[in-house]
DNA sequence: TCTGGGGTCCTAGGACCC
DNA sequence: TCTGGGGTCCTAGGACCC
């Protein structure tokens, strides 16, 4: 048989913890979760730490106490590391495919060619490269729709004796079968707790039950998606695999503070520092934008009502400018947050987005040949000089303010900052 | 005291037009 | 007083994903 097409889904196991795991080894072996912003909650676990029962989303707080008797490690979120080390990854599994679709930091789709035994060999082949060049872990699932690469990836973790890899088609019929007769079709790619809950209504609970649907039913019953599902399960490819990236819809910045800010003026030096953040994002799209959403929160938990401004700003000319967006921001806010409130959270969300294009904006800050514009001259300056160099008004400080976002427990930026490099004794 | 951040896609409904 | 079909564009909200 000659060049049967074929799609594999490659991710690295427990991404995050496995990244911390290359730059030190003493974490092996032992129980390993990594923090969310501000050190809130796990959003990585090592297989030892799901083993203690350590649940995704559960808050740092709560664990800590029992962190030591456990010999758990925690580490804050360090995503530079893990950038840098995807786009590794990434490169490597490329090699491999016919086309690549990189779907999230540690995931890829990528096109393969041949029978069912290449198809294995090239899976095991992958694996072996990513551990070689990369050092990080991964499986492998092989299939002939996105979404059955997802669920033969899937069983690819699952069970420790296929090694990591797992290509449906090389697998007995019958234990495709028995296997999606056990597992619930919440167990899906695409299948969430809601629709779950609205299928078993309907008698459909086990991916096999979901296979066998009617998809004009499931159209007319759920929506389009699943009915692409259903046609997935059965072969027939529905989903489209878009090697370049579509153009970004929209651009945010969001984050939690690590103290509550319950002033206007407090608010105001928030949004400067953050619609810079969200400007620096534009430009390093090479993007402008004509619509810009300011939000701020109280904490979902408190009781009582809480405060949830939004205010939405159009720009006749869209823009990227960092001065114009962060003099909008701050105004808007000013005027829709209410004073005395317990804000924890903040946001700038871009949207109406197209690129920048020519040297219309005469400009002093103009470099030959690239874009002429001060937001263009602040991500030199940040890129030659570090983060924190430079910034306007608020977001100018040296030492950042008291509600700025906790990382205790990071690890070094290994891999692209001069200063973090590991060191190696021999 | 403490509870992530960033996205995508689809649908329904309203405004407006001929 | 009752009463059209068909289309586009935009927005809000839901659901899902990692």
């Amino acid at each position: 048989m000659v060049g049967r097409q074929a799609i594999a889904l490659v991710d690295v196991n427990n991404f995050y913890v496995s990244c911390e795991r290359v730059f030190d080894p003493r974490l092996e072996g032992r129980p390993v979760v990594v923090l969310s912003n501000n050190d809130g909650c796990v959003v990585a676990r090592s297989a030892e730490a799901k083993a203690l029962g350590i649940a995704t989303g559960a808050p740092w707080f709560q664990i800590q106490a029992q962190a030591k008797a456990w010999g758990l490690v925690a580490r804050s979120s360090n995503y530079e590391l893990y950038g840098d080390m995807s786009a590794r990854v990434m490169e490597v599994v490329g090699r491999f495919g016919t086309w690549q679709e990189v779907y999230s930091i540690d995931e890829s789709f990528v096109g393969l060619l041949g029978d069912p035994a290449q198809l294995e060999t090239c899976g095991r082949e992958i694996r072996a490269a990513v551990m070689r060049h990369v050092g990080l872990p991964v499986c492998v699932g092989i299939a002939q729709t996105k979404t059955l690469a997802k669920f033969a990836n899937r069983i690819a973790k699952q069970n420790p004796a296929l090694e990591g890899v797992c290509s449906l088609d090389s697998m007995p019929a019958g234990h495709v079968q028995a296997i999606q007769e056990r597992v619930p079709a919440s167990g899906l790619w695409g299948v969430g707790e809601r629709t779950a809950k609205r299928l078993k209504m309907l008698e459909i609970q086990t991916i096999a039950d979901l296979k066998a649907a009617d998809p004009a039913l499931i159209r007319k019953k759920f929506s389009v998606v699943l009915q692409r599902t259903v046609m997935e399960l059965n072969g027939t490819e529905c989903i489209p695999h878009t090697e370049e990236r579509v153009d970004k819809q929209q651009i945010m910045f969001s984050r939690s503070f690590s103290t509550p800010v319950t002033t206007i003026e407090g608010m105001e030096q928030v949004m400067a520092v953050y619609a810079q953040r969200g400007a620096a994002r534009l430009n390093d799209s090479g993007l402008r934008a004509s619509i810009m959403t300011v939000t701020a929160g109280t904490s979902r938990f408190a009781a009582g009502e809480g405060s949830f401004p939004a205010a939405t700003i159009r720009f006749a000319t869209p823009t990227q400018d960092p001065i114009v967006l962060t003099r909008a921001a701050v105004a808007a806010i000013g005027q829709s947050a209410v004073p005395g409130a317990s804000y924890l959270r903040a946001g700038v969300m871009f949207s109406g987005l197209e690129p920048l294009s020519g040297p219309e904006m005469l400009d002093v800050f103009a470099k030959p040949g690239g874009q002429p514009c001060v937001g263009g001259v602040l991500g030199d300056v940040r890129t030659k000089f570090g983060s924190q160099a430079i910034g306007l008004g608020f977001g100018g400080l040296a030492e950042p303010p008291s509600w700025s976002m906790k990382r205790e427990l990071s690890s070094p930026k290994y891999t692209t900052e001069w200063s973090d490099l590991p060191v190696v004794r021999a």
